[in-house]
DNA sequence: GTCTATATTATGATAGAC
DNA sequence: GTCTATCATAATATAGAC
């Protein structure tokens, strides 16, 4: 289970938390661990609307009706709201594909459908998409534990095009290092464009979007059976 | 011939301008048009520094050894910089496209080329590729003018592929309004991944443009002949 | 066309009272 | 855990002297 509260503490507090953690929670607690998602919750709608590098403390204590060195006693700085939201956004990303993949054969099917789930995740989750794909905020850099998720995504996909490739619905040329690289852009130049240009439409409605499907029906073009 | 000095301008300055331009321009207005560009050239080089959000005036003027009241004097806000480096950017791009395609038959060769261009220059020109097609500064909506470049930038591309279905090289479907969306998607989200993970390396290098040319031999596939 | 001085507003962050 | 007060810094923009 992923720990977010852990983001927002020094190691000792985190220590003590993970004490905490083995017994029940206490009112306490609970109450703390309630703040710091709420403070998330705004930080998304504060950067979904002035975008992601729009993020201030102040905006956020504004919202949340306390005034912005409360917020300290919660997120240690401005870049470990930034980190928290990055991290959640990361498993969020992960298990929307995996809940895509689910009930799927594995292989082509498997890979569609969790492109698709991670694609809708992100076009509802703009902001925290863009802070974990376009890197939109210079002087955030997101924690090494951060790179261990993006490792599983990528694993993920390379493991749902090996079984397209063992059950002859893509070529070998599935199984090369570039062949993720180009399943990936090709999500990511749908997402791009969508939120340019269609910010606020749902999946599936506007110009781009829909050109997801008809992307993925390229896949066997692009890795053909025989040559 | 695109004029950009209008643009920093007032109508009344504007109009000054054009009827000194009938004339040759003298040294004074001759310095003034040289300390434009080079406020463009330094807010390209912060954009690109501190991310196009980082613009600020006091840091071009610091790089430009003056105080920010004096840049007033050429550009009336923050904003009008925004707008002078959109729509310069616009005309540079689109010239790019043109200059990629002059030189290839026309048609499929003369997509491909002219798209691959624009690439290029968008790579070489990162921040303000990201002002122009990404939308990273909010509060920023290009101008009116800025439209019909768009416009144009399309009807070049729409034309190639009309040429390419009139050659037998793609199928019917390329006529069709999506057919640029997905071909816009395909080269935004090469450019996406390579701004974002490979921000330094020129076209050719890395893990995310070369699949461009991948991507351009799936049209054929993407639009086929029969059906 | 440059400057100084200033108004206004905002930011992130800390100290310390309660 | 909240506040006030404060520090340090930065931003856009204007007025007006030179």
């Amino acid at each position: 289970m992923f720990k977010l509260s852990l983001l927002a503490m020094t190691p000792e507090e985190g220590a003590a938390e993970r004490e905490a953690a083995a017994a029940p929670p206490d009112r306490r607690a609970r109450r703390r661990q309630e703040t710091i998602y709420e403070i998330l919750d705004i930080a998304r709608d504060v950067m979904t609307e002035e975008g992601v590098n729009g993020l201030s403390l102040a905006e956020v204590a504004r919202r949340l009706g306390i005034k912005p060195p409360s917020l300290y006693k919660y997120f240690p700085s401005l870049m470990a709201i930034y980190d928290a939201l990055f991290l959640e956004g990361q498993h969020q990303n992960l298990e929307a594909m995996r809940g895509g993949m689910q009930g799927t054969e594995s292989g082509l099917d498997a890979l569609i459908a969790g492109l698709e789930a991670s694609g809708r995740w992100c076009l509802a989750n703009r902001a925290v998409a863009e802070l974990l794909f376009w890197r939109p905020v210079p002087s955030f850099h997101p924690s090494p534990e951060a790179f261990a998720v993006s490792v599983e995504m990528v694993e993920i996909q390379r493991g749902a095009l090996a079984d397209a490739v063992a059950k002859g619905q893509l070529g070998p040329a599935a199984n090369e290092e570039g062949a993720i690289y180009l399943v990936s852009t090709l999500i990511v130049g749908v997402l791009s464009q969508a939120f340019a240009n269609e910010p606020d439409l749902p999946w599936g409605d506007g110009r781009f979007t829909p050109t997801f499907a008809t992307l993925m029906r390229l896949l066997p073009a692009a890795f053909p059976l025989d040559q």
